[in-house]
Parts: structure tokens; sequence; C-alpha cells
DNA sequence: CGCCGGAGGTGACACTTGTCACCCCGGCGA
DNA sequence: TCGCCGGGGTGACAAGTGTCACCTCCGGCG
């Protein structure tokens, strides 16, 4: 029996994703959880034999979820499923030691599959991804650059985005338009877009 | 006998949702679709008594559906299960004659809780919904004003996006200007956002 | 010790954006 | 007919941004 804690933060996928998963008879979900502070929690506290994940999730993200047992050397392992296909977080999920990466694309019965794969000892990465993480490449950016990025995406300018990270608006400017340059955009917007569609943010 | 058809892209939550719809004695799924235009085709050959669908799909959107069906006066109510809590998305719902309106963070048992009330003639929205409409307010915006955000929002010039939409480059200022005074925002990045948030895109 | 490299900063210049006042012109109602 | 919108446009100025060359400081490291 493989023992399975489900992270999610839509109640309804959640719940449809429990339900299902439960009809498989060699598989037990023994905790639901919406967000990442209580996955880790449960993780902790039941120790199952598979976590399943989103990403994007209110407070710790599944991968930050992820990072934190492989730091404690906990032997669950994690499975991540996501709706997106970004190339930076598939290699932030290898980074944390995640075994199985796939989309919400995918049809339900291959999440079964996957769960007993990792179970096994074995890795599961939906084949999109992994042709999409090969041409893709690492992430170019720099610490600073990608703050800075963070906060011009929402519209603050080079002098508010200063102030927050501590630094002289004129490295800000030098920062984004470094970024911009490497990420192939002509200014800070277009250079949001490009990092956030390959998960660099 | 309830007979349904559900569109939603991501495969995985169309499944799921689909199999647990399927349980209920009631409730007959009788067609799935992956897109907007093959949830029409479907609706306009089967004919269900609910269409219940994503709101963002390739093609045509879940209320770009709901409006052809509404204007081509089908019987198909519609039902529509996002994950945004947008008011301007319920607003242009409402619009096009959708008489059910639910969030994917609500649990599973809503849906068919819904489904049921919508097909016995009744409404359904999710209260969290109804009371952010509220106090969101109509779109301020006018249609070239959304267009030029639109391609604000993709880090295009004033010039660039003058040349697209056919305005000159400096009417494309005025409206951008005009439209982050009547958002609050301090520059079209800003104005960006507050009008993605409120659905208004 | 001296040198190097990287993080951060400065200043200058061109270009883009934001703001505002004002113009043109094709309806449309009085 | 007049007048008065409202969509679209212009021009000017201030502010913000993108680009680039060059500077400082500081922590390794040969």
């Amino acid at each position: 029996m493989i023992r399975l804690v489900i992270a999610e933060d839509q109640a309804m996928v959640l719940g449809a994703l429990a339900t299902l998963l439960g009809f498989e008879p060699d598989l037990e979900v023994v905790g639901r959880a919406t967000d990442g502070d209580a996955a880790l929690a449960l993780v902790r506290e039941l120790r199952p034999d598979i976590l399943l994940t989103d990403i994007e999730m209110p407070g710790m993200t599944g991968i930050d979820v992820a990072r934190a047992l492989a730091s404690e050397g906990s032997s669950t392992r994690v499975v991540i499923v996501t709706t997106f296909a970004r190339a930076g977080y598939l290699a932030r999920a290898r980074a944390a030691d995640v075994r199985g990466y796939l989309l919400k694309d995918a049809p339900v019965e291959e999440v079964a599959g996957a769960v007993r794969a990792v179970a096994a000892g074995r890795r599961a990465i939906a084949p999109a991804l992994a042709a999409m993480a090969w041409d893709a490449g690492a992430d170019p950016l720099t610490d600073r650059e990608r703050d800075a990025l963070r906060l011009a995406e929402q519209g603050l300018s080079n002098k508010e985005i200063a102030r927050r990270i501590g630094l002289s608006p004129g490295t800000v400017r030098n920062y984004l338009s470094e970024a911009a340059a490497k990420l192939g955009a002509g200014n800070r917007v277009g250079a949001g877009r490009v990092a956030r569609l390959n998960g660099w943010l």
C-alpha cells in the first residue's frame, strides 16, 4: 500500500484527485493540505511514502516544501503536479530532489502511474517537460536582477525599487537594463514576461 | 436525468470532474471538450441541459461560448467554473446569460449542487464572488484603452502599439495615461496589473 | 603585497513615457 | 443652422528609462 499526502490549493481539484486516487487499490490518501505550510507539517507528522503537490500555493510553494523535506532527510518522495510547463520550475524541482513532475494537462491515470513509479524508486517526468527543459537553458539572471525584475513587474519605478531592495536607483537601472539584454527584451516589461514564462521569477 | 457537457482545458481536471459527476445518480456526462470551439460544437450537436465550462481555454473562452449559445437561443444553460475570482469576469458572464458561476476553490460537491440548481431554473453564484462584484464597480475602461493596455502589457512601445491598432503614438500615450489615472496606477504597468486583476482585460 | 574580479554606484546622453492644454472634425439634438 | 460633444490628434515639457563608460570598494588569492 502506498501512503499519500496531497497538497493543492484549489479545493475542487484537491477533492477530485484525492477521491479518484483513493479508488486505486494500492494507493491510500492519508492526508490533504491546501497550502504549503500545512503540507509540510502533515508530511512531518504522517511520514507518507509520497507527497503529491502543486507548485503555486499560498505560503510555501511545492518546491519550497520539497526543498525543506530534502534538507531534513525525509524519506517521503515528492511528486509535483502543476499547470505550468516552465523550464525553470523543473530545474528548481530537480535541485530540490523532486522525483516526479507532471502537468495538469495529462490525464488522471498518469498520476497514479507516476506515483507508483516514484514509490518504486524511479522517476516520472512529463515528456513535454523533459524536451522543453533541454532547449531552454539555465536561468541567466542574478539574484539582484530577479529581485529588481519582480518589483518592476508590479509597476514600481526605479526609485521605489531601489528603496525596497536597498540599492541606488542607478544600479537598479543597470540591473534591469542588463536583465532585458540577457532575455532579449527591449525593456523591463518584456523582460518580466520572458522571465515569468520561463519560470525564472 | 440531467445531461451535461464539460469543457476544461486541463485534461486532469476535466477527467476528474467528469468521473466524479458521473457518479451522481441524476447526472450524466454526455460530452467533454478541452477548448471553447470544441465545446460549442459539442453543445450544438448534443443539446445537453447544462454546459459546465472553464473560462480560460485555448480558442474561445467559456464566456464566448456562453454568449454564442445565448445569441442562438440555445436551451442549454451555462455554468462556469473557474480559478479566478475577478469581478469583471462575473459581470461579463452575467451579460452572456450564464446561470452559475463557481470557483475551483469550492469543494466538488458544490458543483453538483450548482448544476442541479441551474437545471431547475435557479441561479448559483459563489457567495465570495457575489460580494466582490458588489464593491468592485464596473469596468471604467473604453475599448481603445483596453486594446492599448493589452499591448502595453507585453512590453510594446507607444509607437508599436500605435502601429498595431492604427492610431497615432500620441493618442496611445493619452489613452494609457488616462487608463492609469482611472485605475489609480502611476504608469501603464500598474494599470495593466489592476485591469487584469479585475478581469477587465 | 599587489592584483583581480565582482558588487554596487555615478554621470551623461538619448529616447520613451506621463501630463496637460489645446486643435480638428464629423455627428446629432435644439 | 448652430452648438456642443466625443473620438482622435498635436505639441511641449517634465519625469522616467535604457545604455554605456567609468569609478569605488572589498574580499579573495597567487
